[in-house]
DNA sequence: GCTTGACCTTGTAGTGGCTACAAGGTGCAT
DNA sequence: ATGCACCTTGTAGCCACTACAAGGTCAAGC
């Protein structure tokens, strides 16, 4: 199939797909003799692993990994372990970071009144609310 | 003072500063006779305005309007607001994605029973166990 | 006076993970 | 034959820095 149709089944755009064969993430399909990209079921799997990895968040260096790991069948999947579980650990404090700045940006929101500029709580407190 | 001094004082990186200062968000200060750039006390108040508002996770074309408005002290801080809670909105939206992540991650994990590649639920999640 | 070392200057290129665009070739229906 | 959707390549842009190279400046110590 080309790669429009690889890009619809596995919701990876053309583009996208093309970006990972130069990374070298996805090897090159044959080529029709008009000199296009001919993509059989085997890199539609790999397309979709690699999307389903990407929407949990694992970087590409990780993906490479998981890639590279999940071709090797006997082995044990500690490291596959080990690497999910550091991505975990990641976007935990990720989410933390984030909750952070959620609270206080809601409290800065909060103490606002909506007068003039002079007189804004959000302004002062970028300007120098808090800390030395 | 000279950029490293400020840069202390505001916790924002020299090679930052000088960074705003080409992308226009920074005055370019006065230079002494050696071509150092001098700093006074308003740019490092600037600077330690853009870096809470970075910390806060405001865009850099976020940052460029709070600064704007935060000069026009008999305007209405309305701007001011409505930007504070789109971005509140943003943050909102993340954390949400990150803890769908966190928890599917979480879930693939402790599925695992750490025997081998052809077992490891973690590679099964990434290559077909959910969605068409 | 000379060296050392911390600091400063400029400019350019790299990061991640795509995305957009230009300029052209192909395949199929009308 | 004409249109249109699709494909090809290569290059540049996004964000907000960060790193690095190659050189200039200044104060302290010897």
């Amino acid at each position: 199939m080309r790669i429009g149709e690889v890009a619809r089944k596995t919701g990876v755009k053309a583009e996208t797909i093309r970006f990972y064969e130069r990374e070298g993430i996805l090897t090159a399909p044959p080529r029709t003799r008009s000199n296009y990209r001919d993509y059989g079921p085997d890199e539609a799997a790999t397309l979709t692993f690699i999307r389903r990895a990407r929407d949990l968040g694992f970087s590409m260096p990780d993906v490479r990994e998981l890639l590279e790991l999940s071709n090797e069948d006997d082995r044990s999947c500690a490291e596959v372990d080990s690497l999910a579980r550091a991505h975990l650990d990641q976007v935990e404090r990720k989410i933390a970071a984030l909750q952070v700045m959620r609270d206080e940006l809601s409290r800065m929101i909060a103490s606002c009144e909506q007068y003039t500029i002079s007189d804004c709580r959000i302004i002062d407190t970028l300007a120098a609310s808090h800390g030395p």
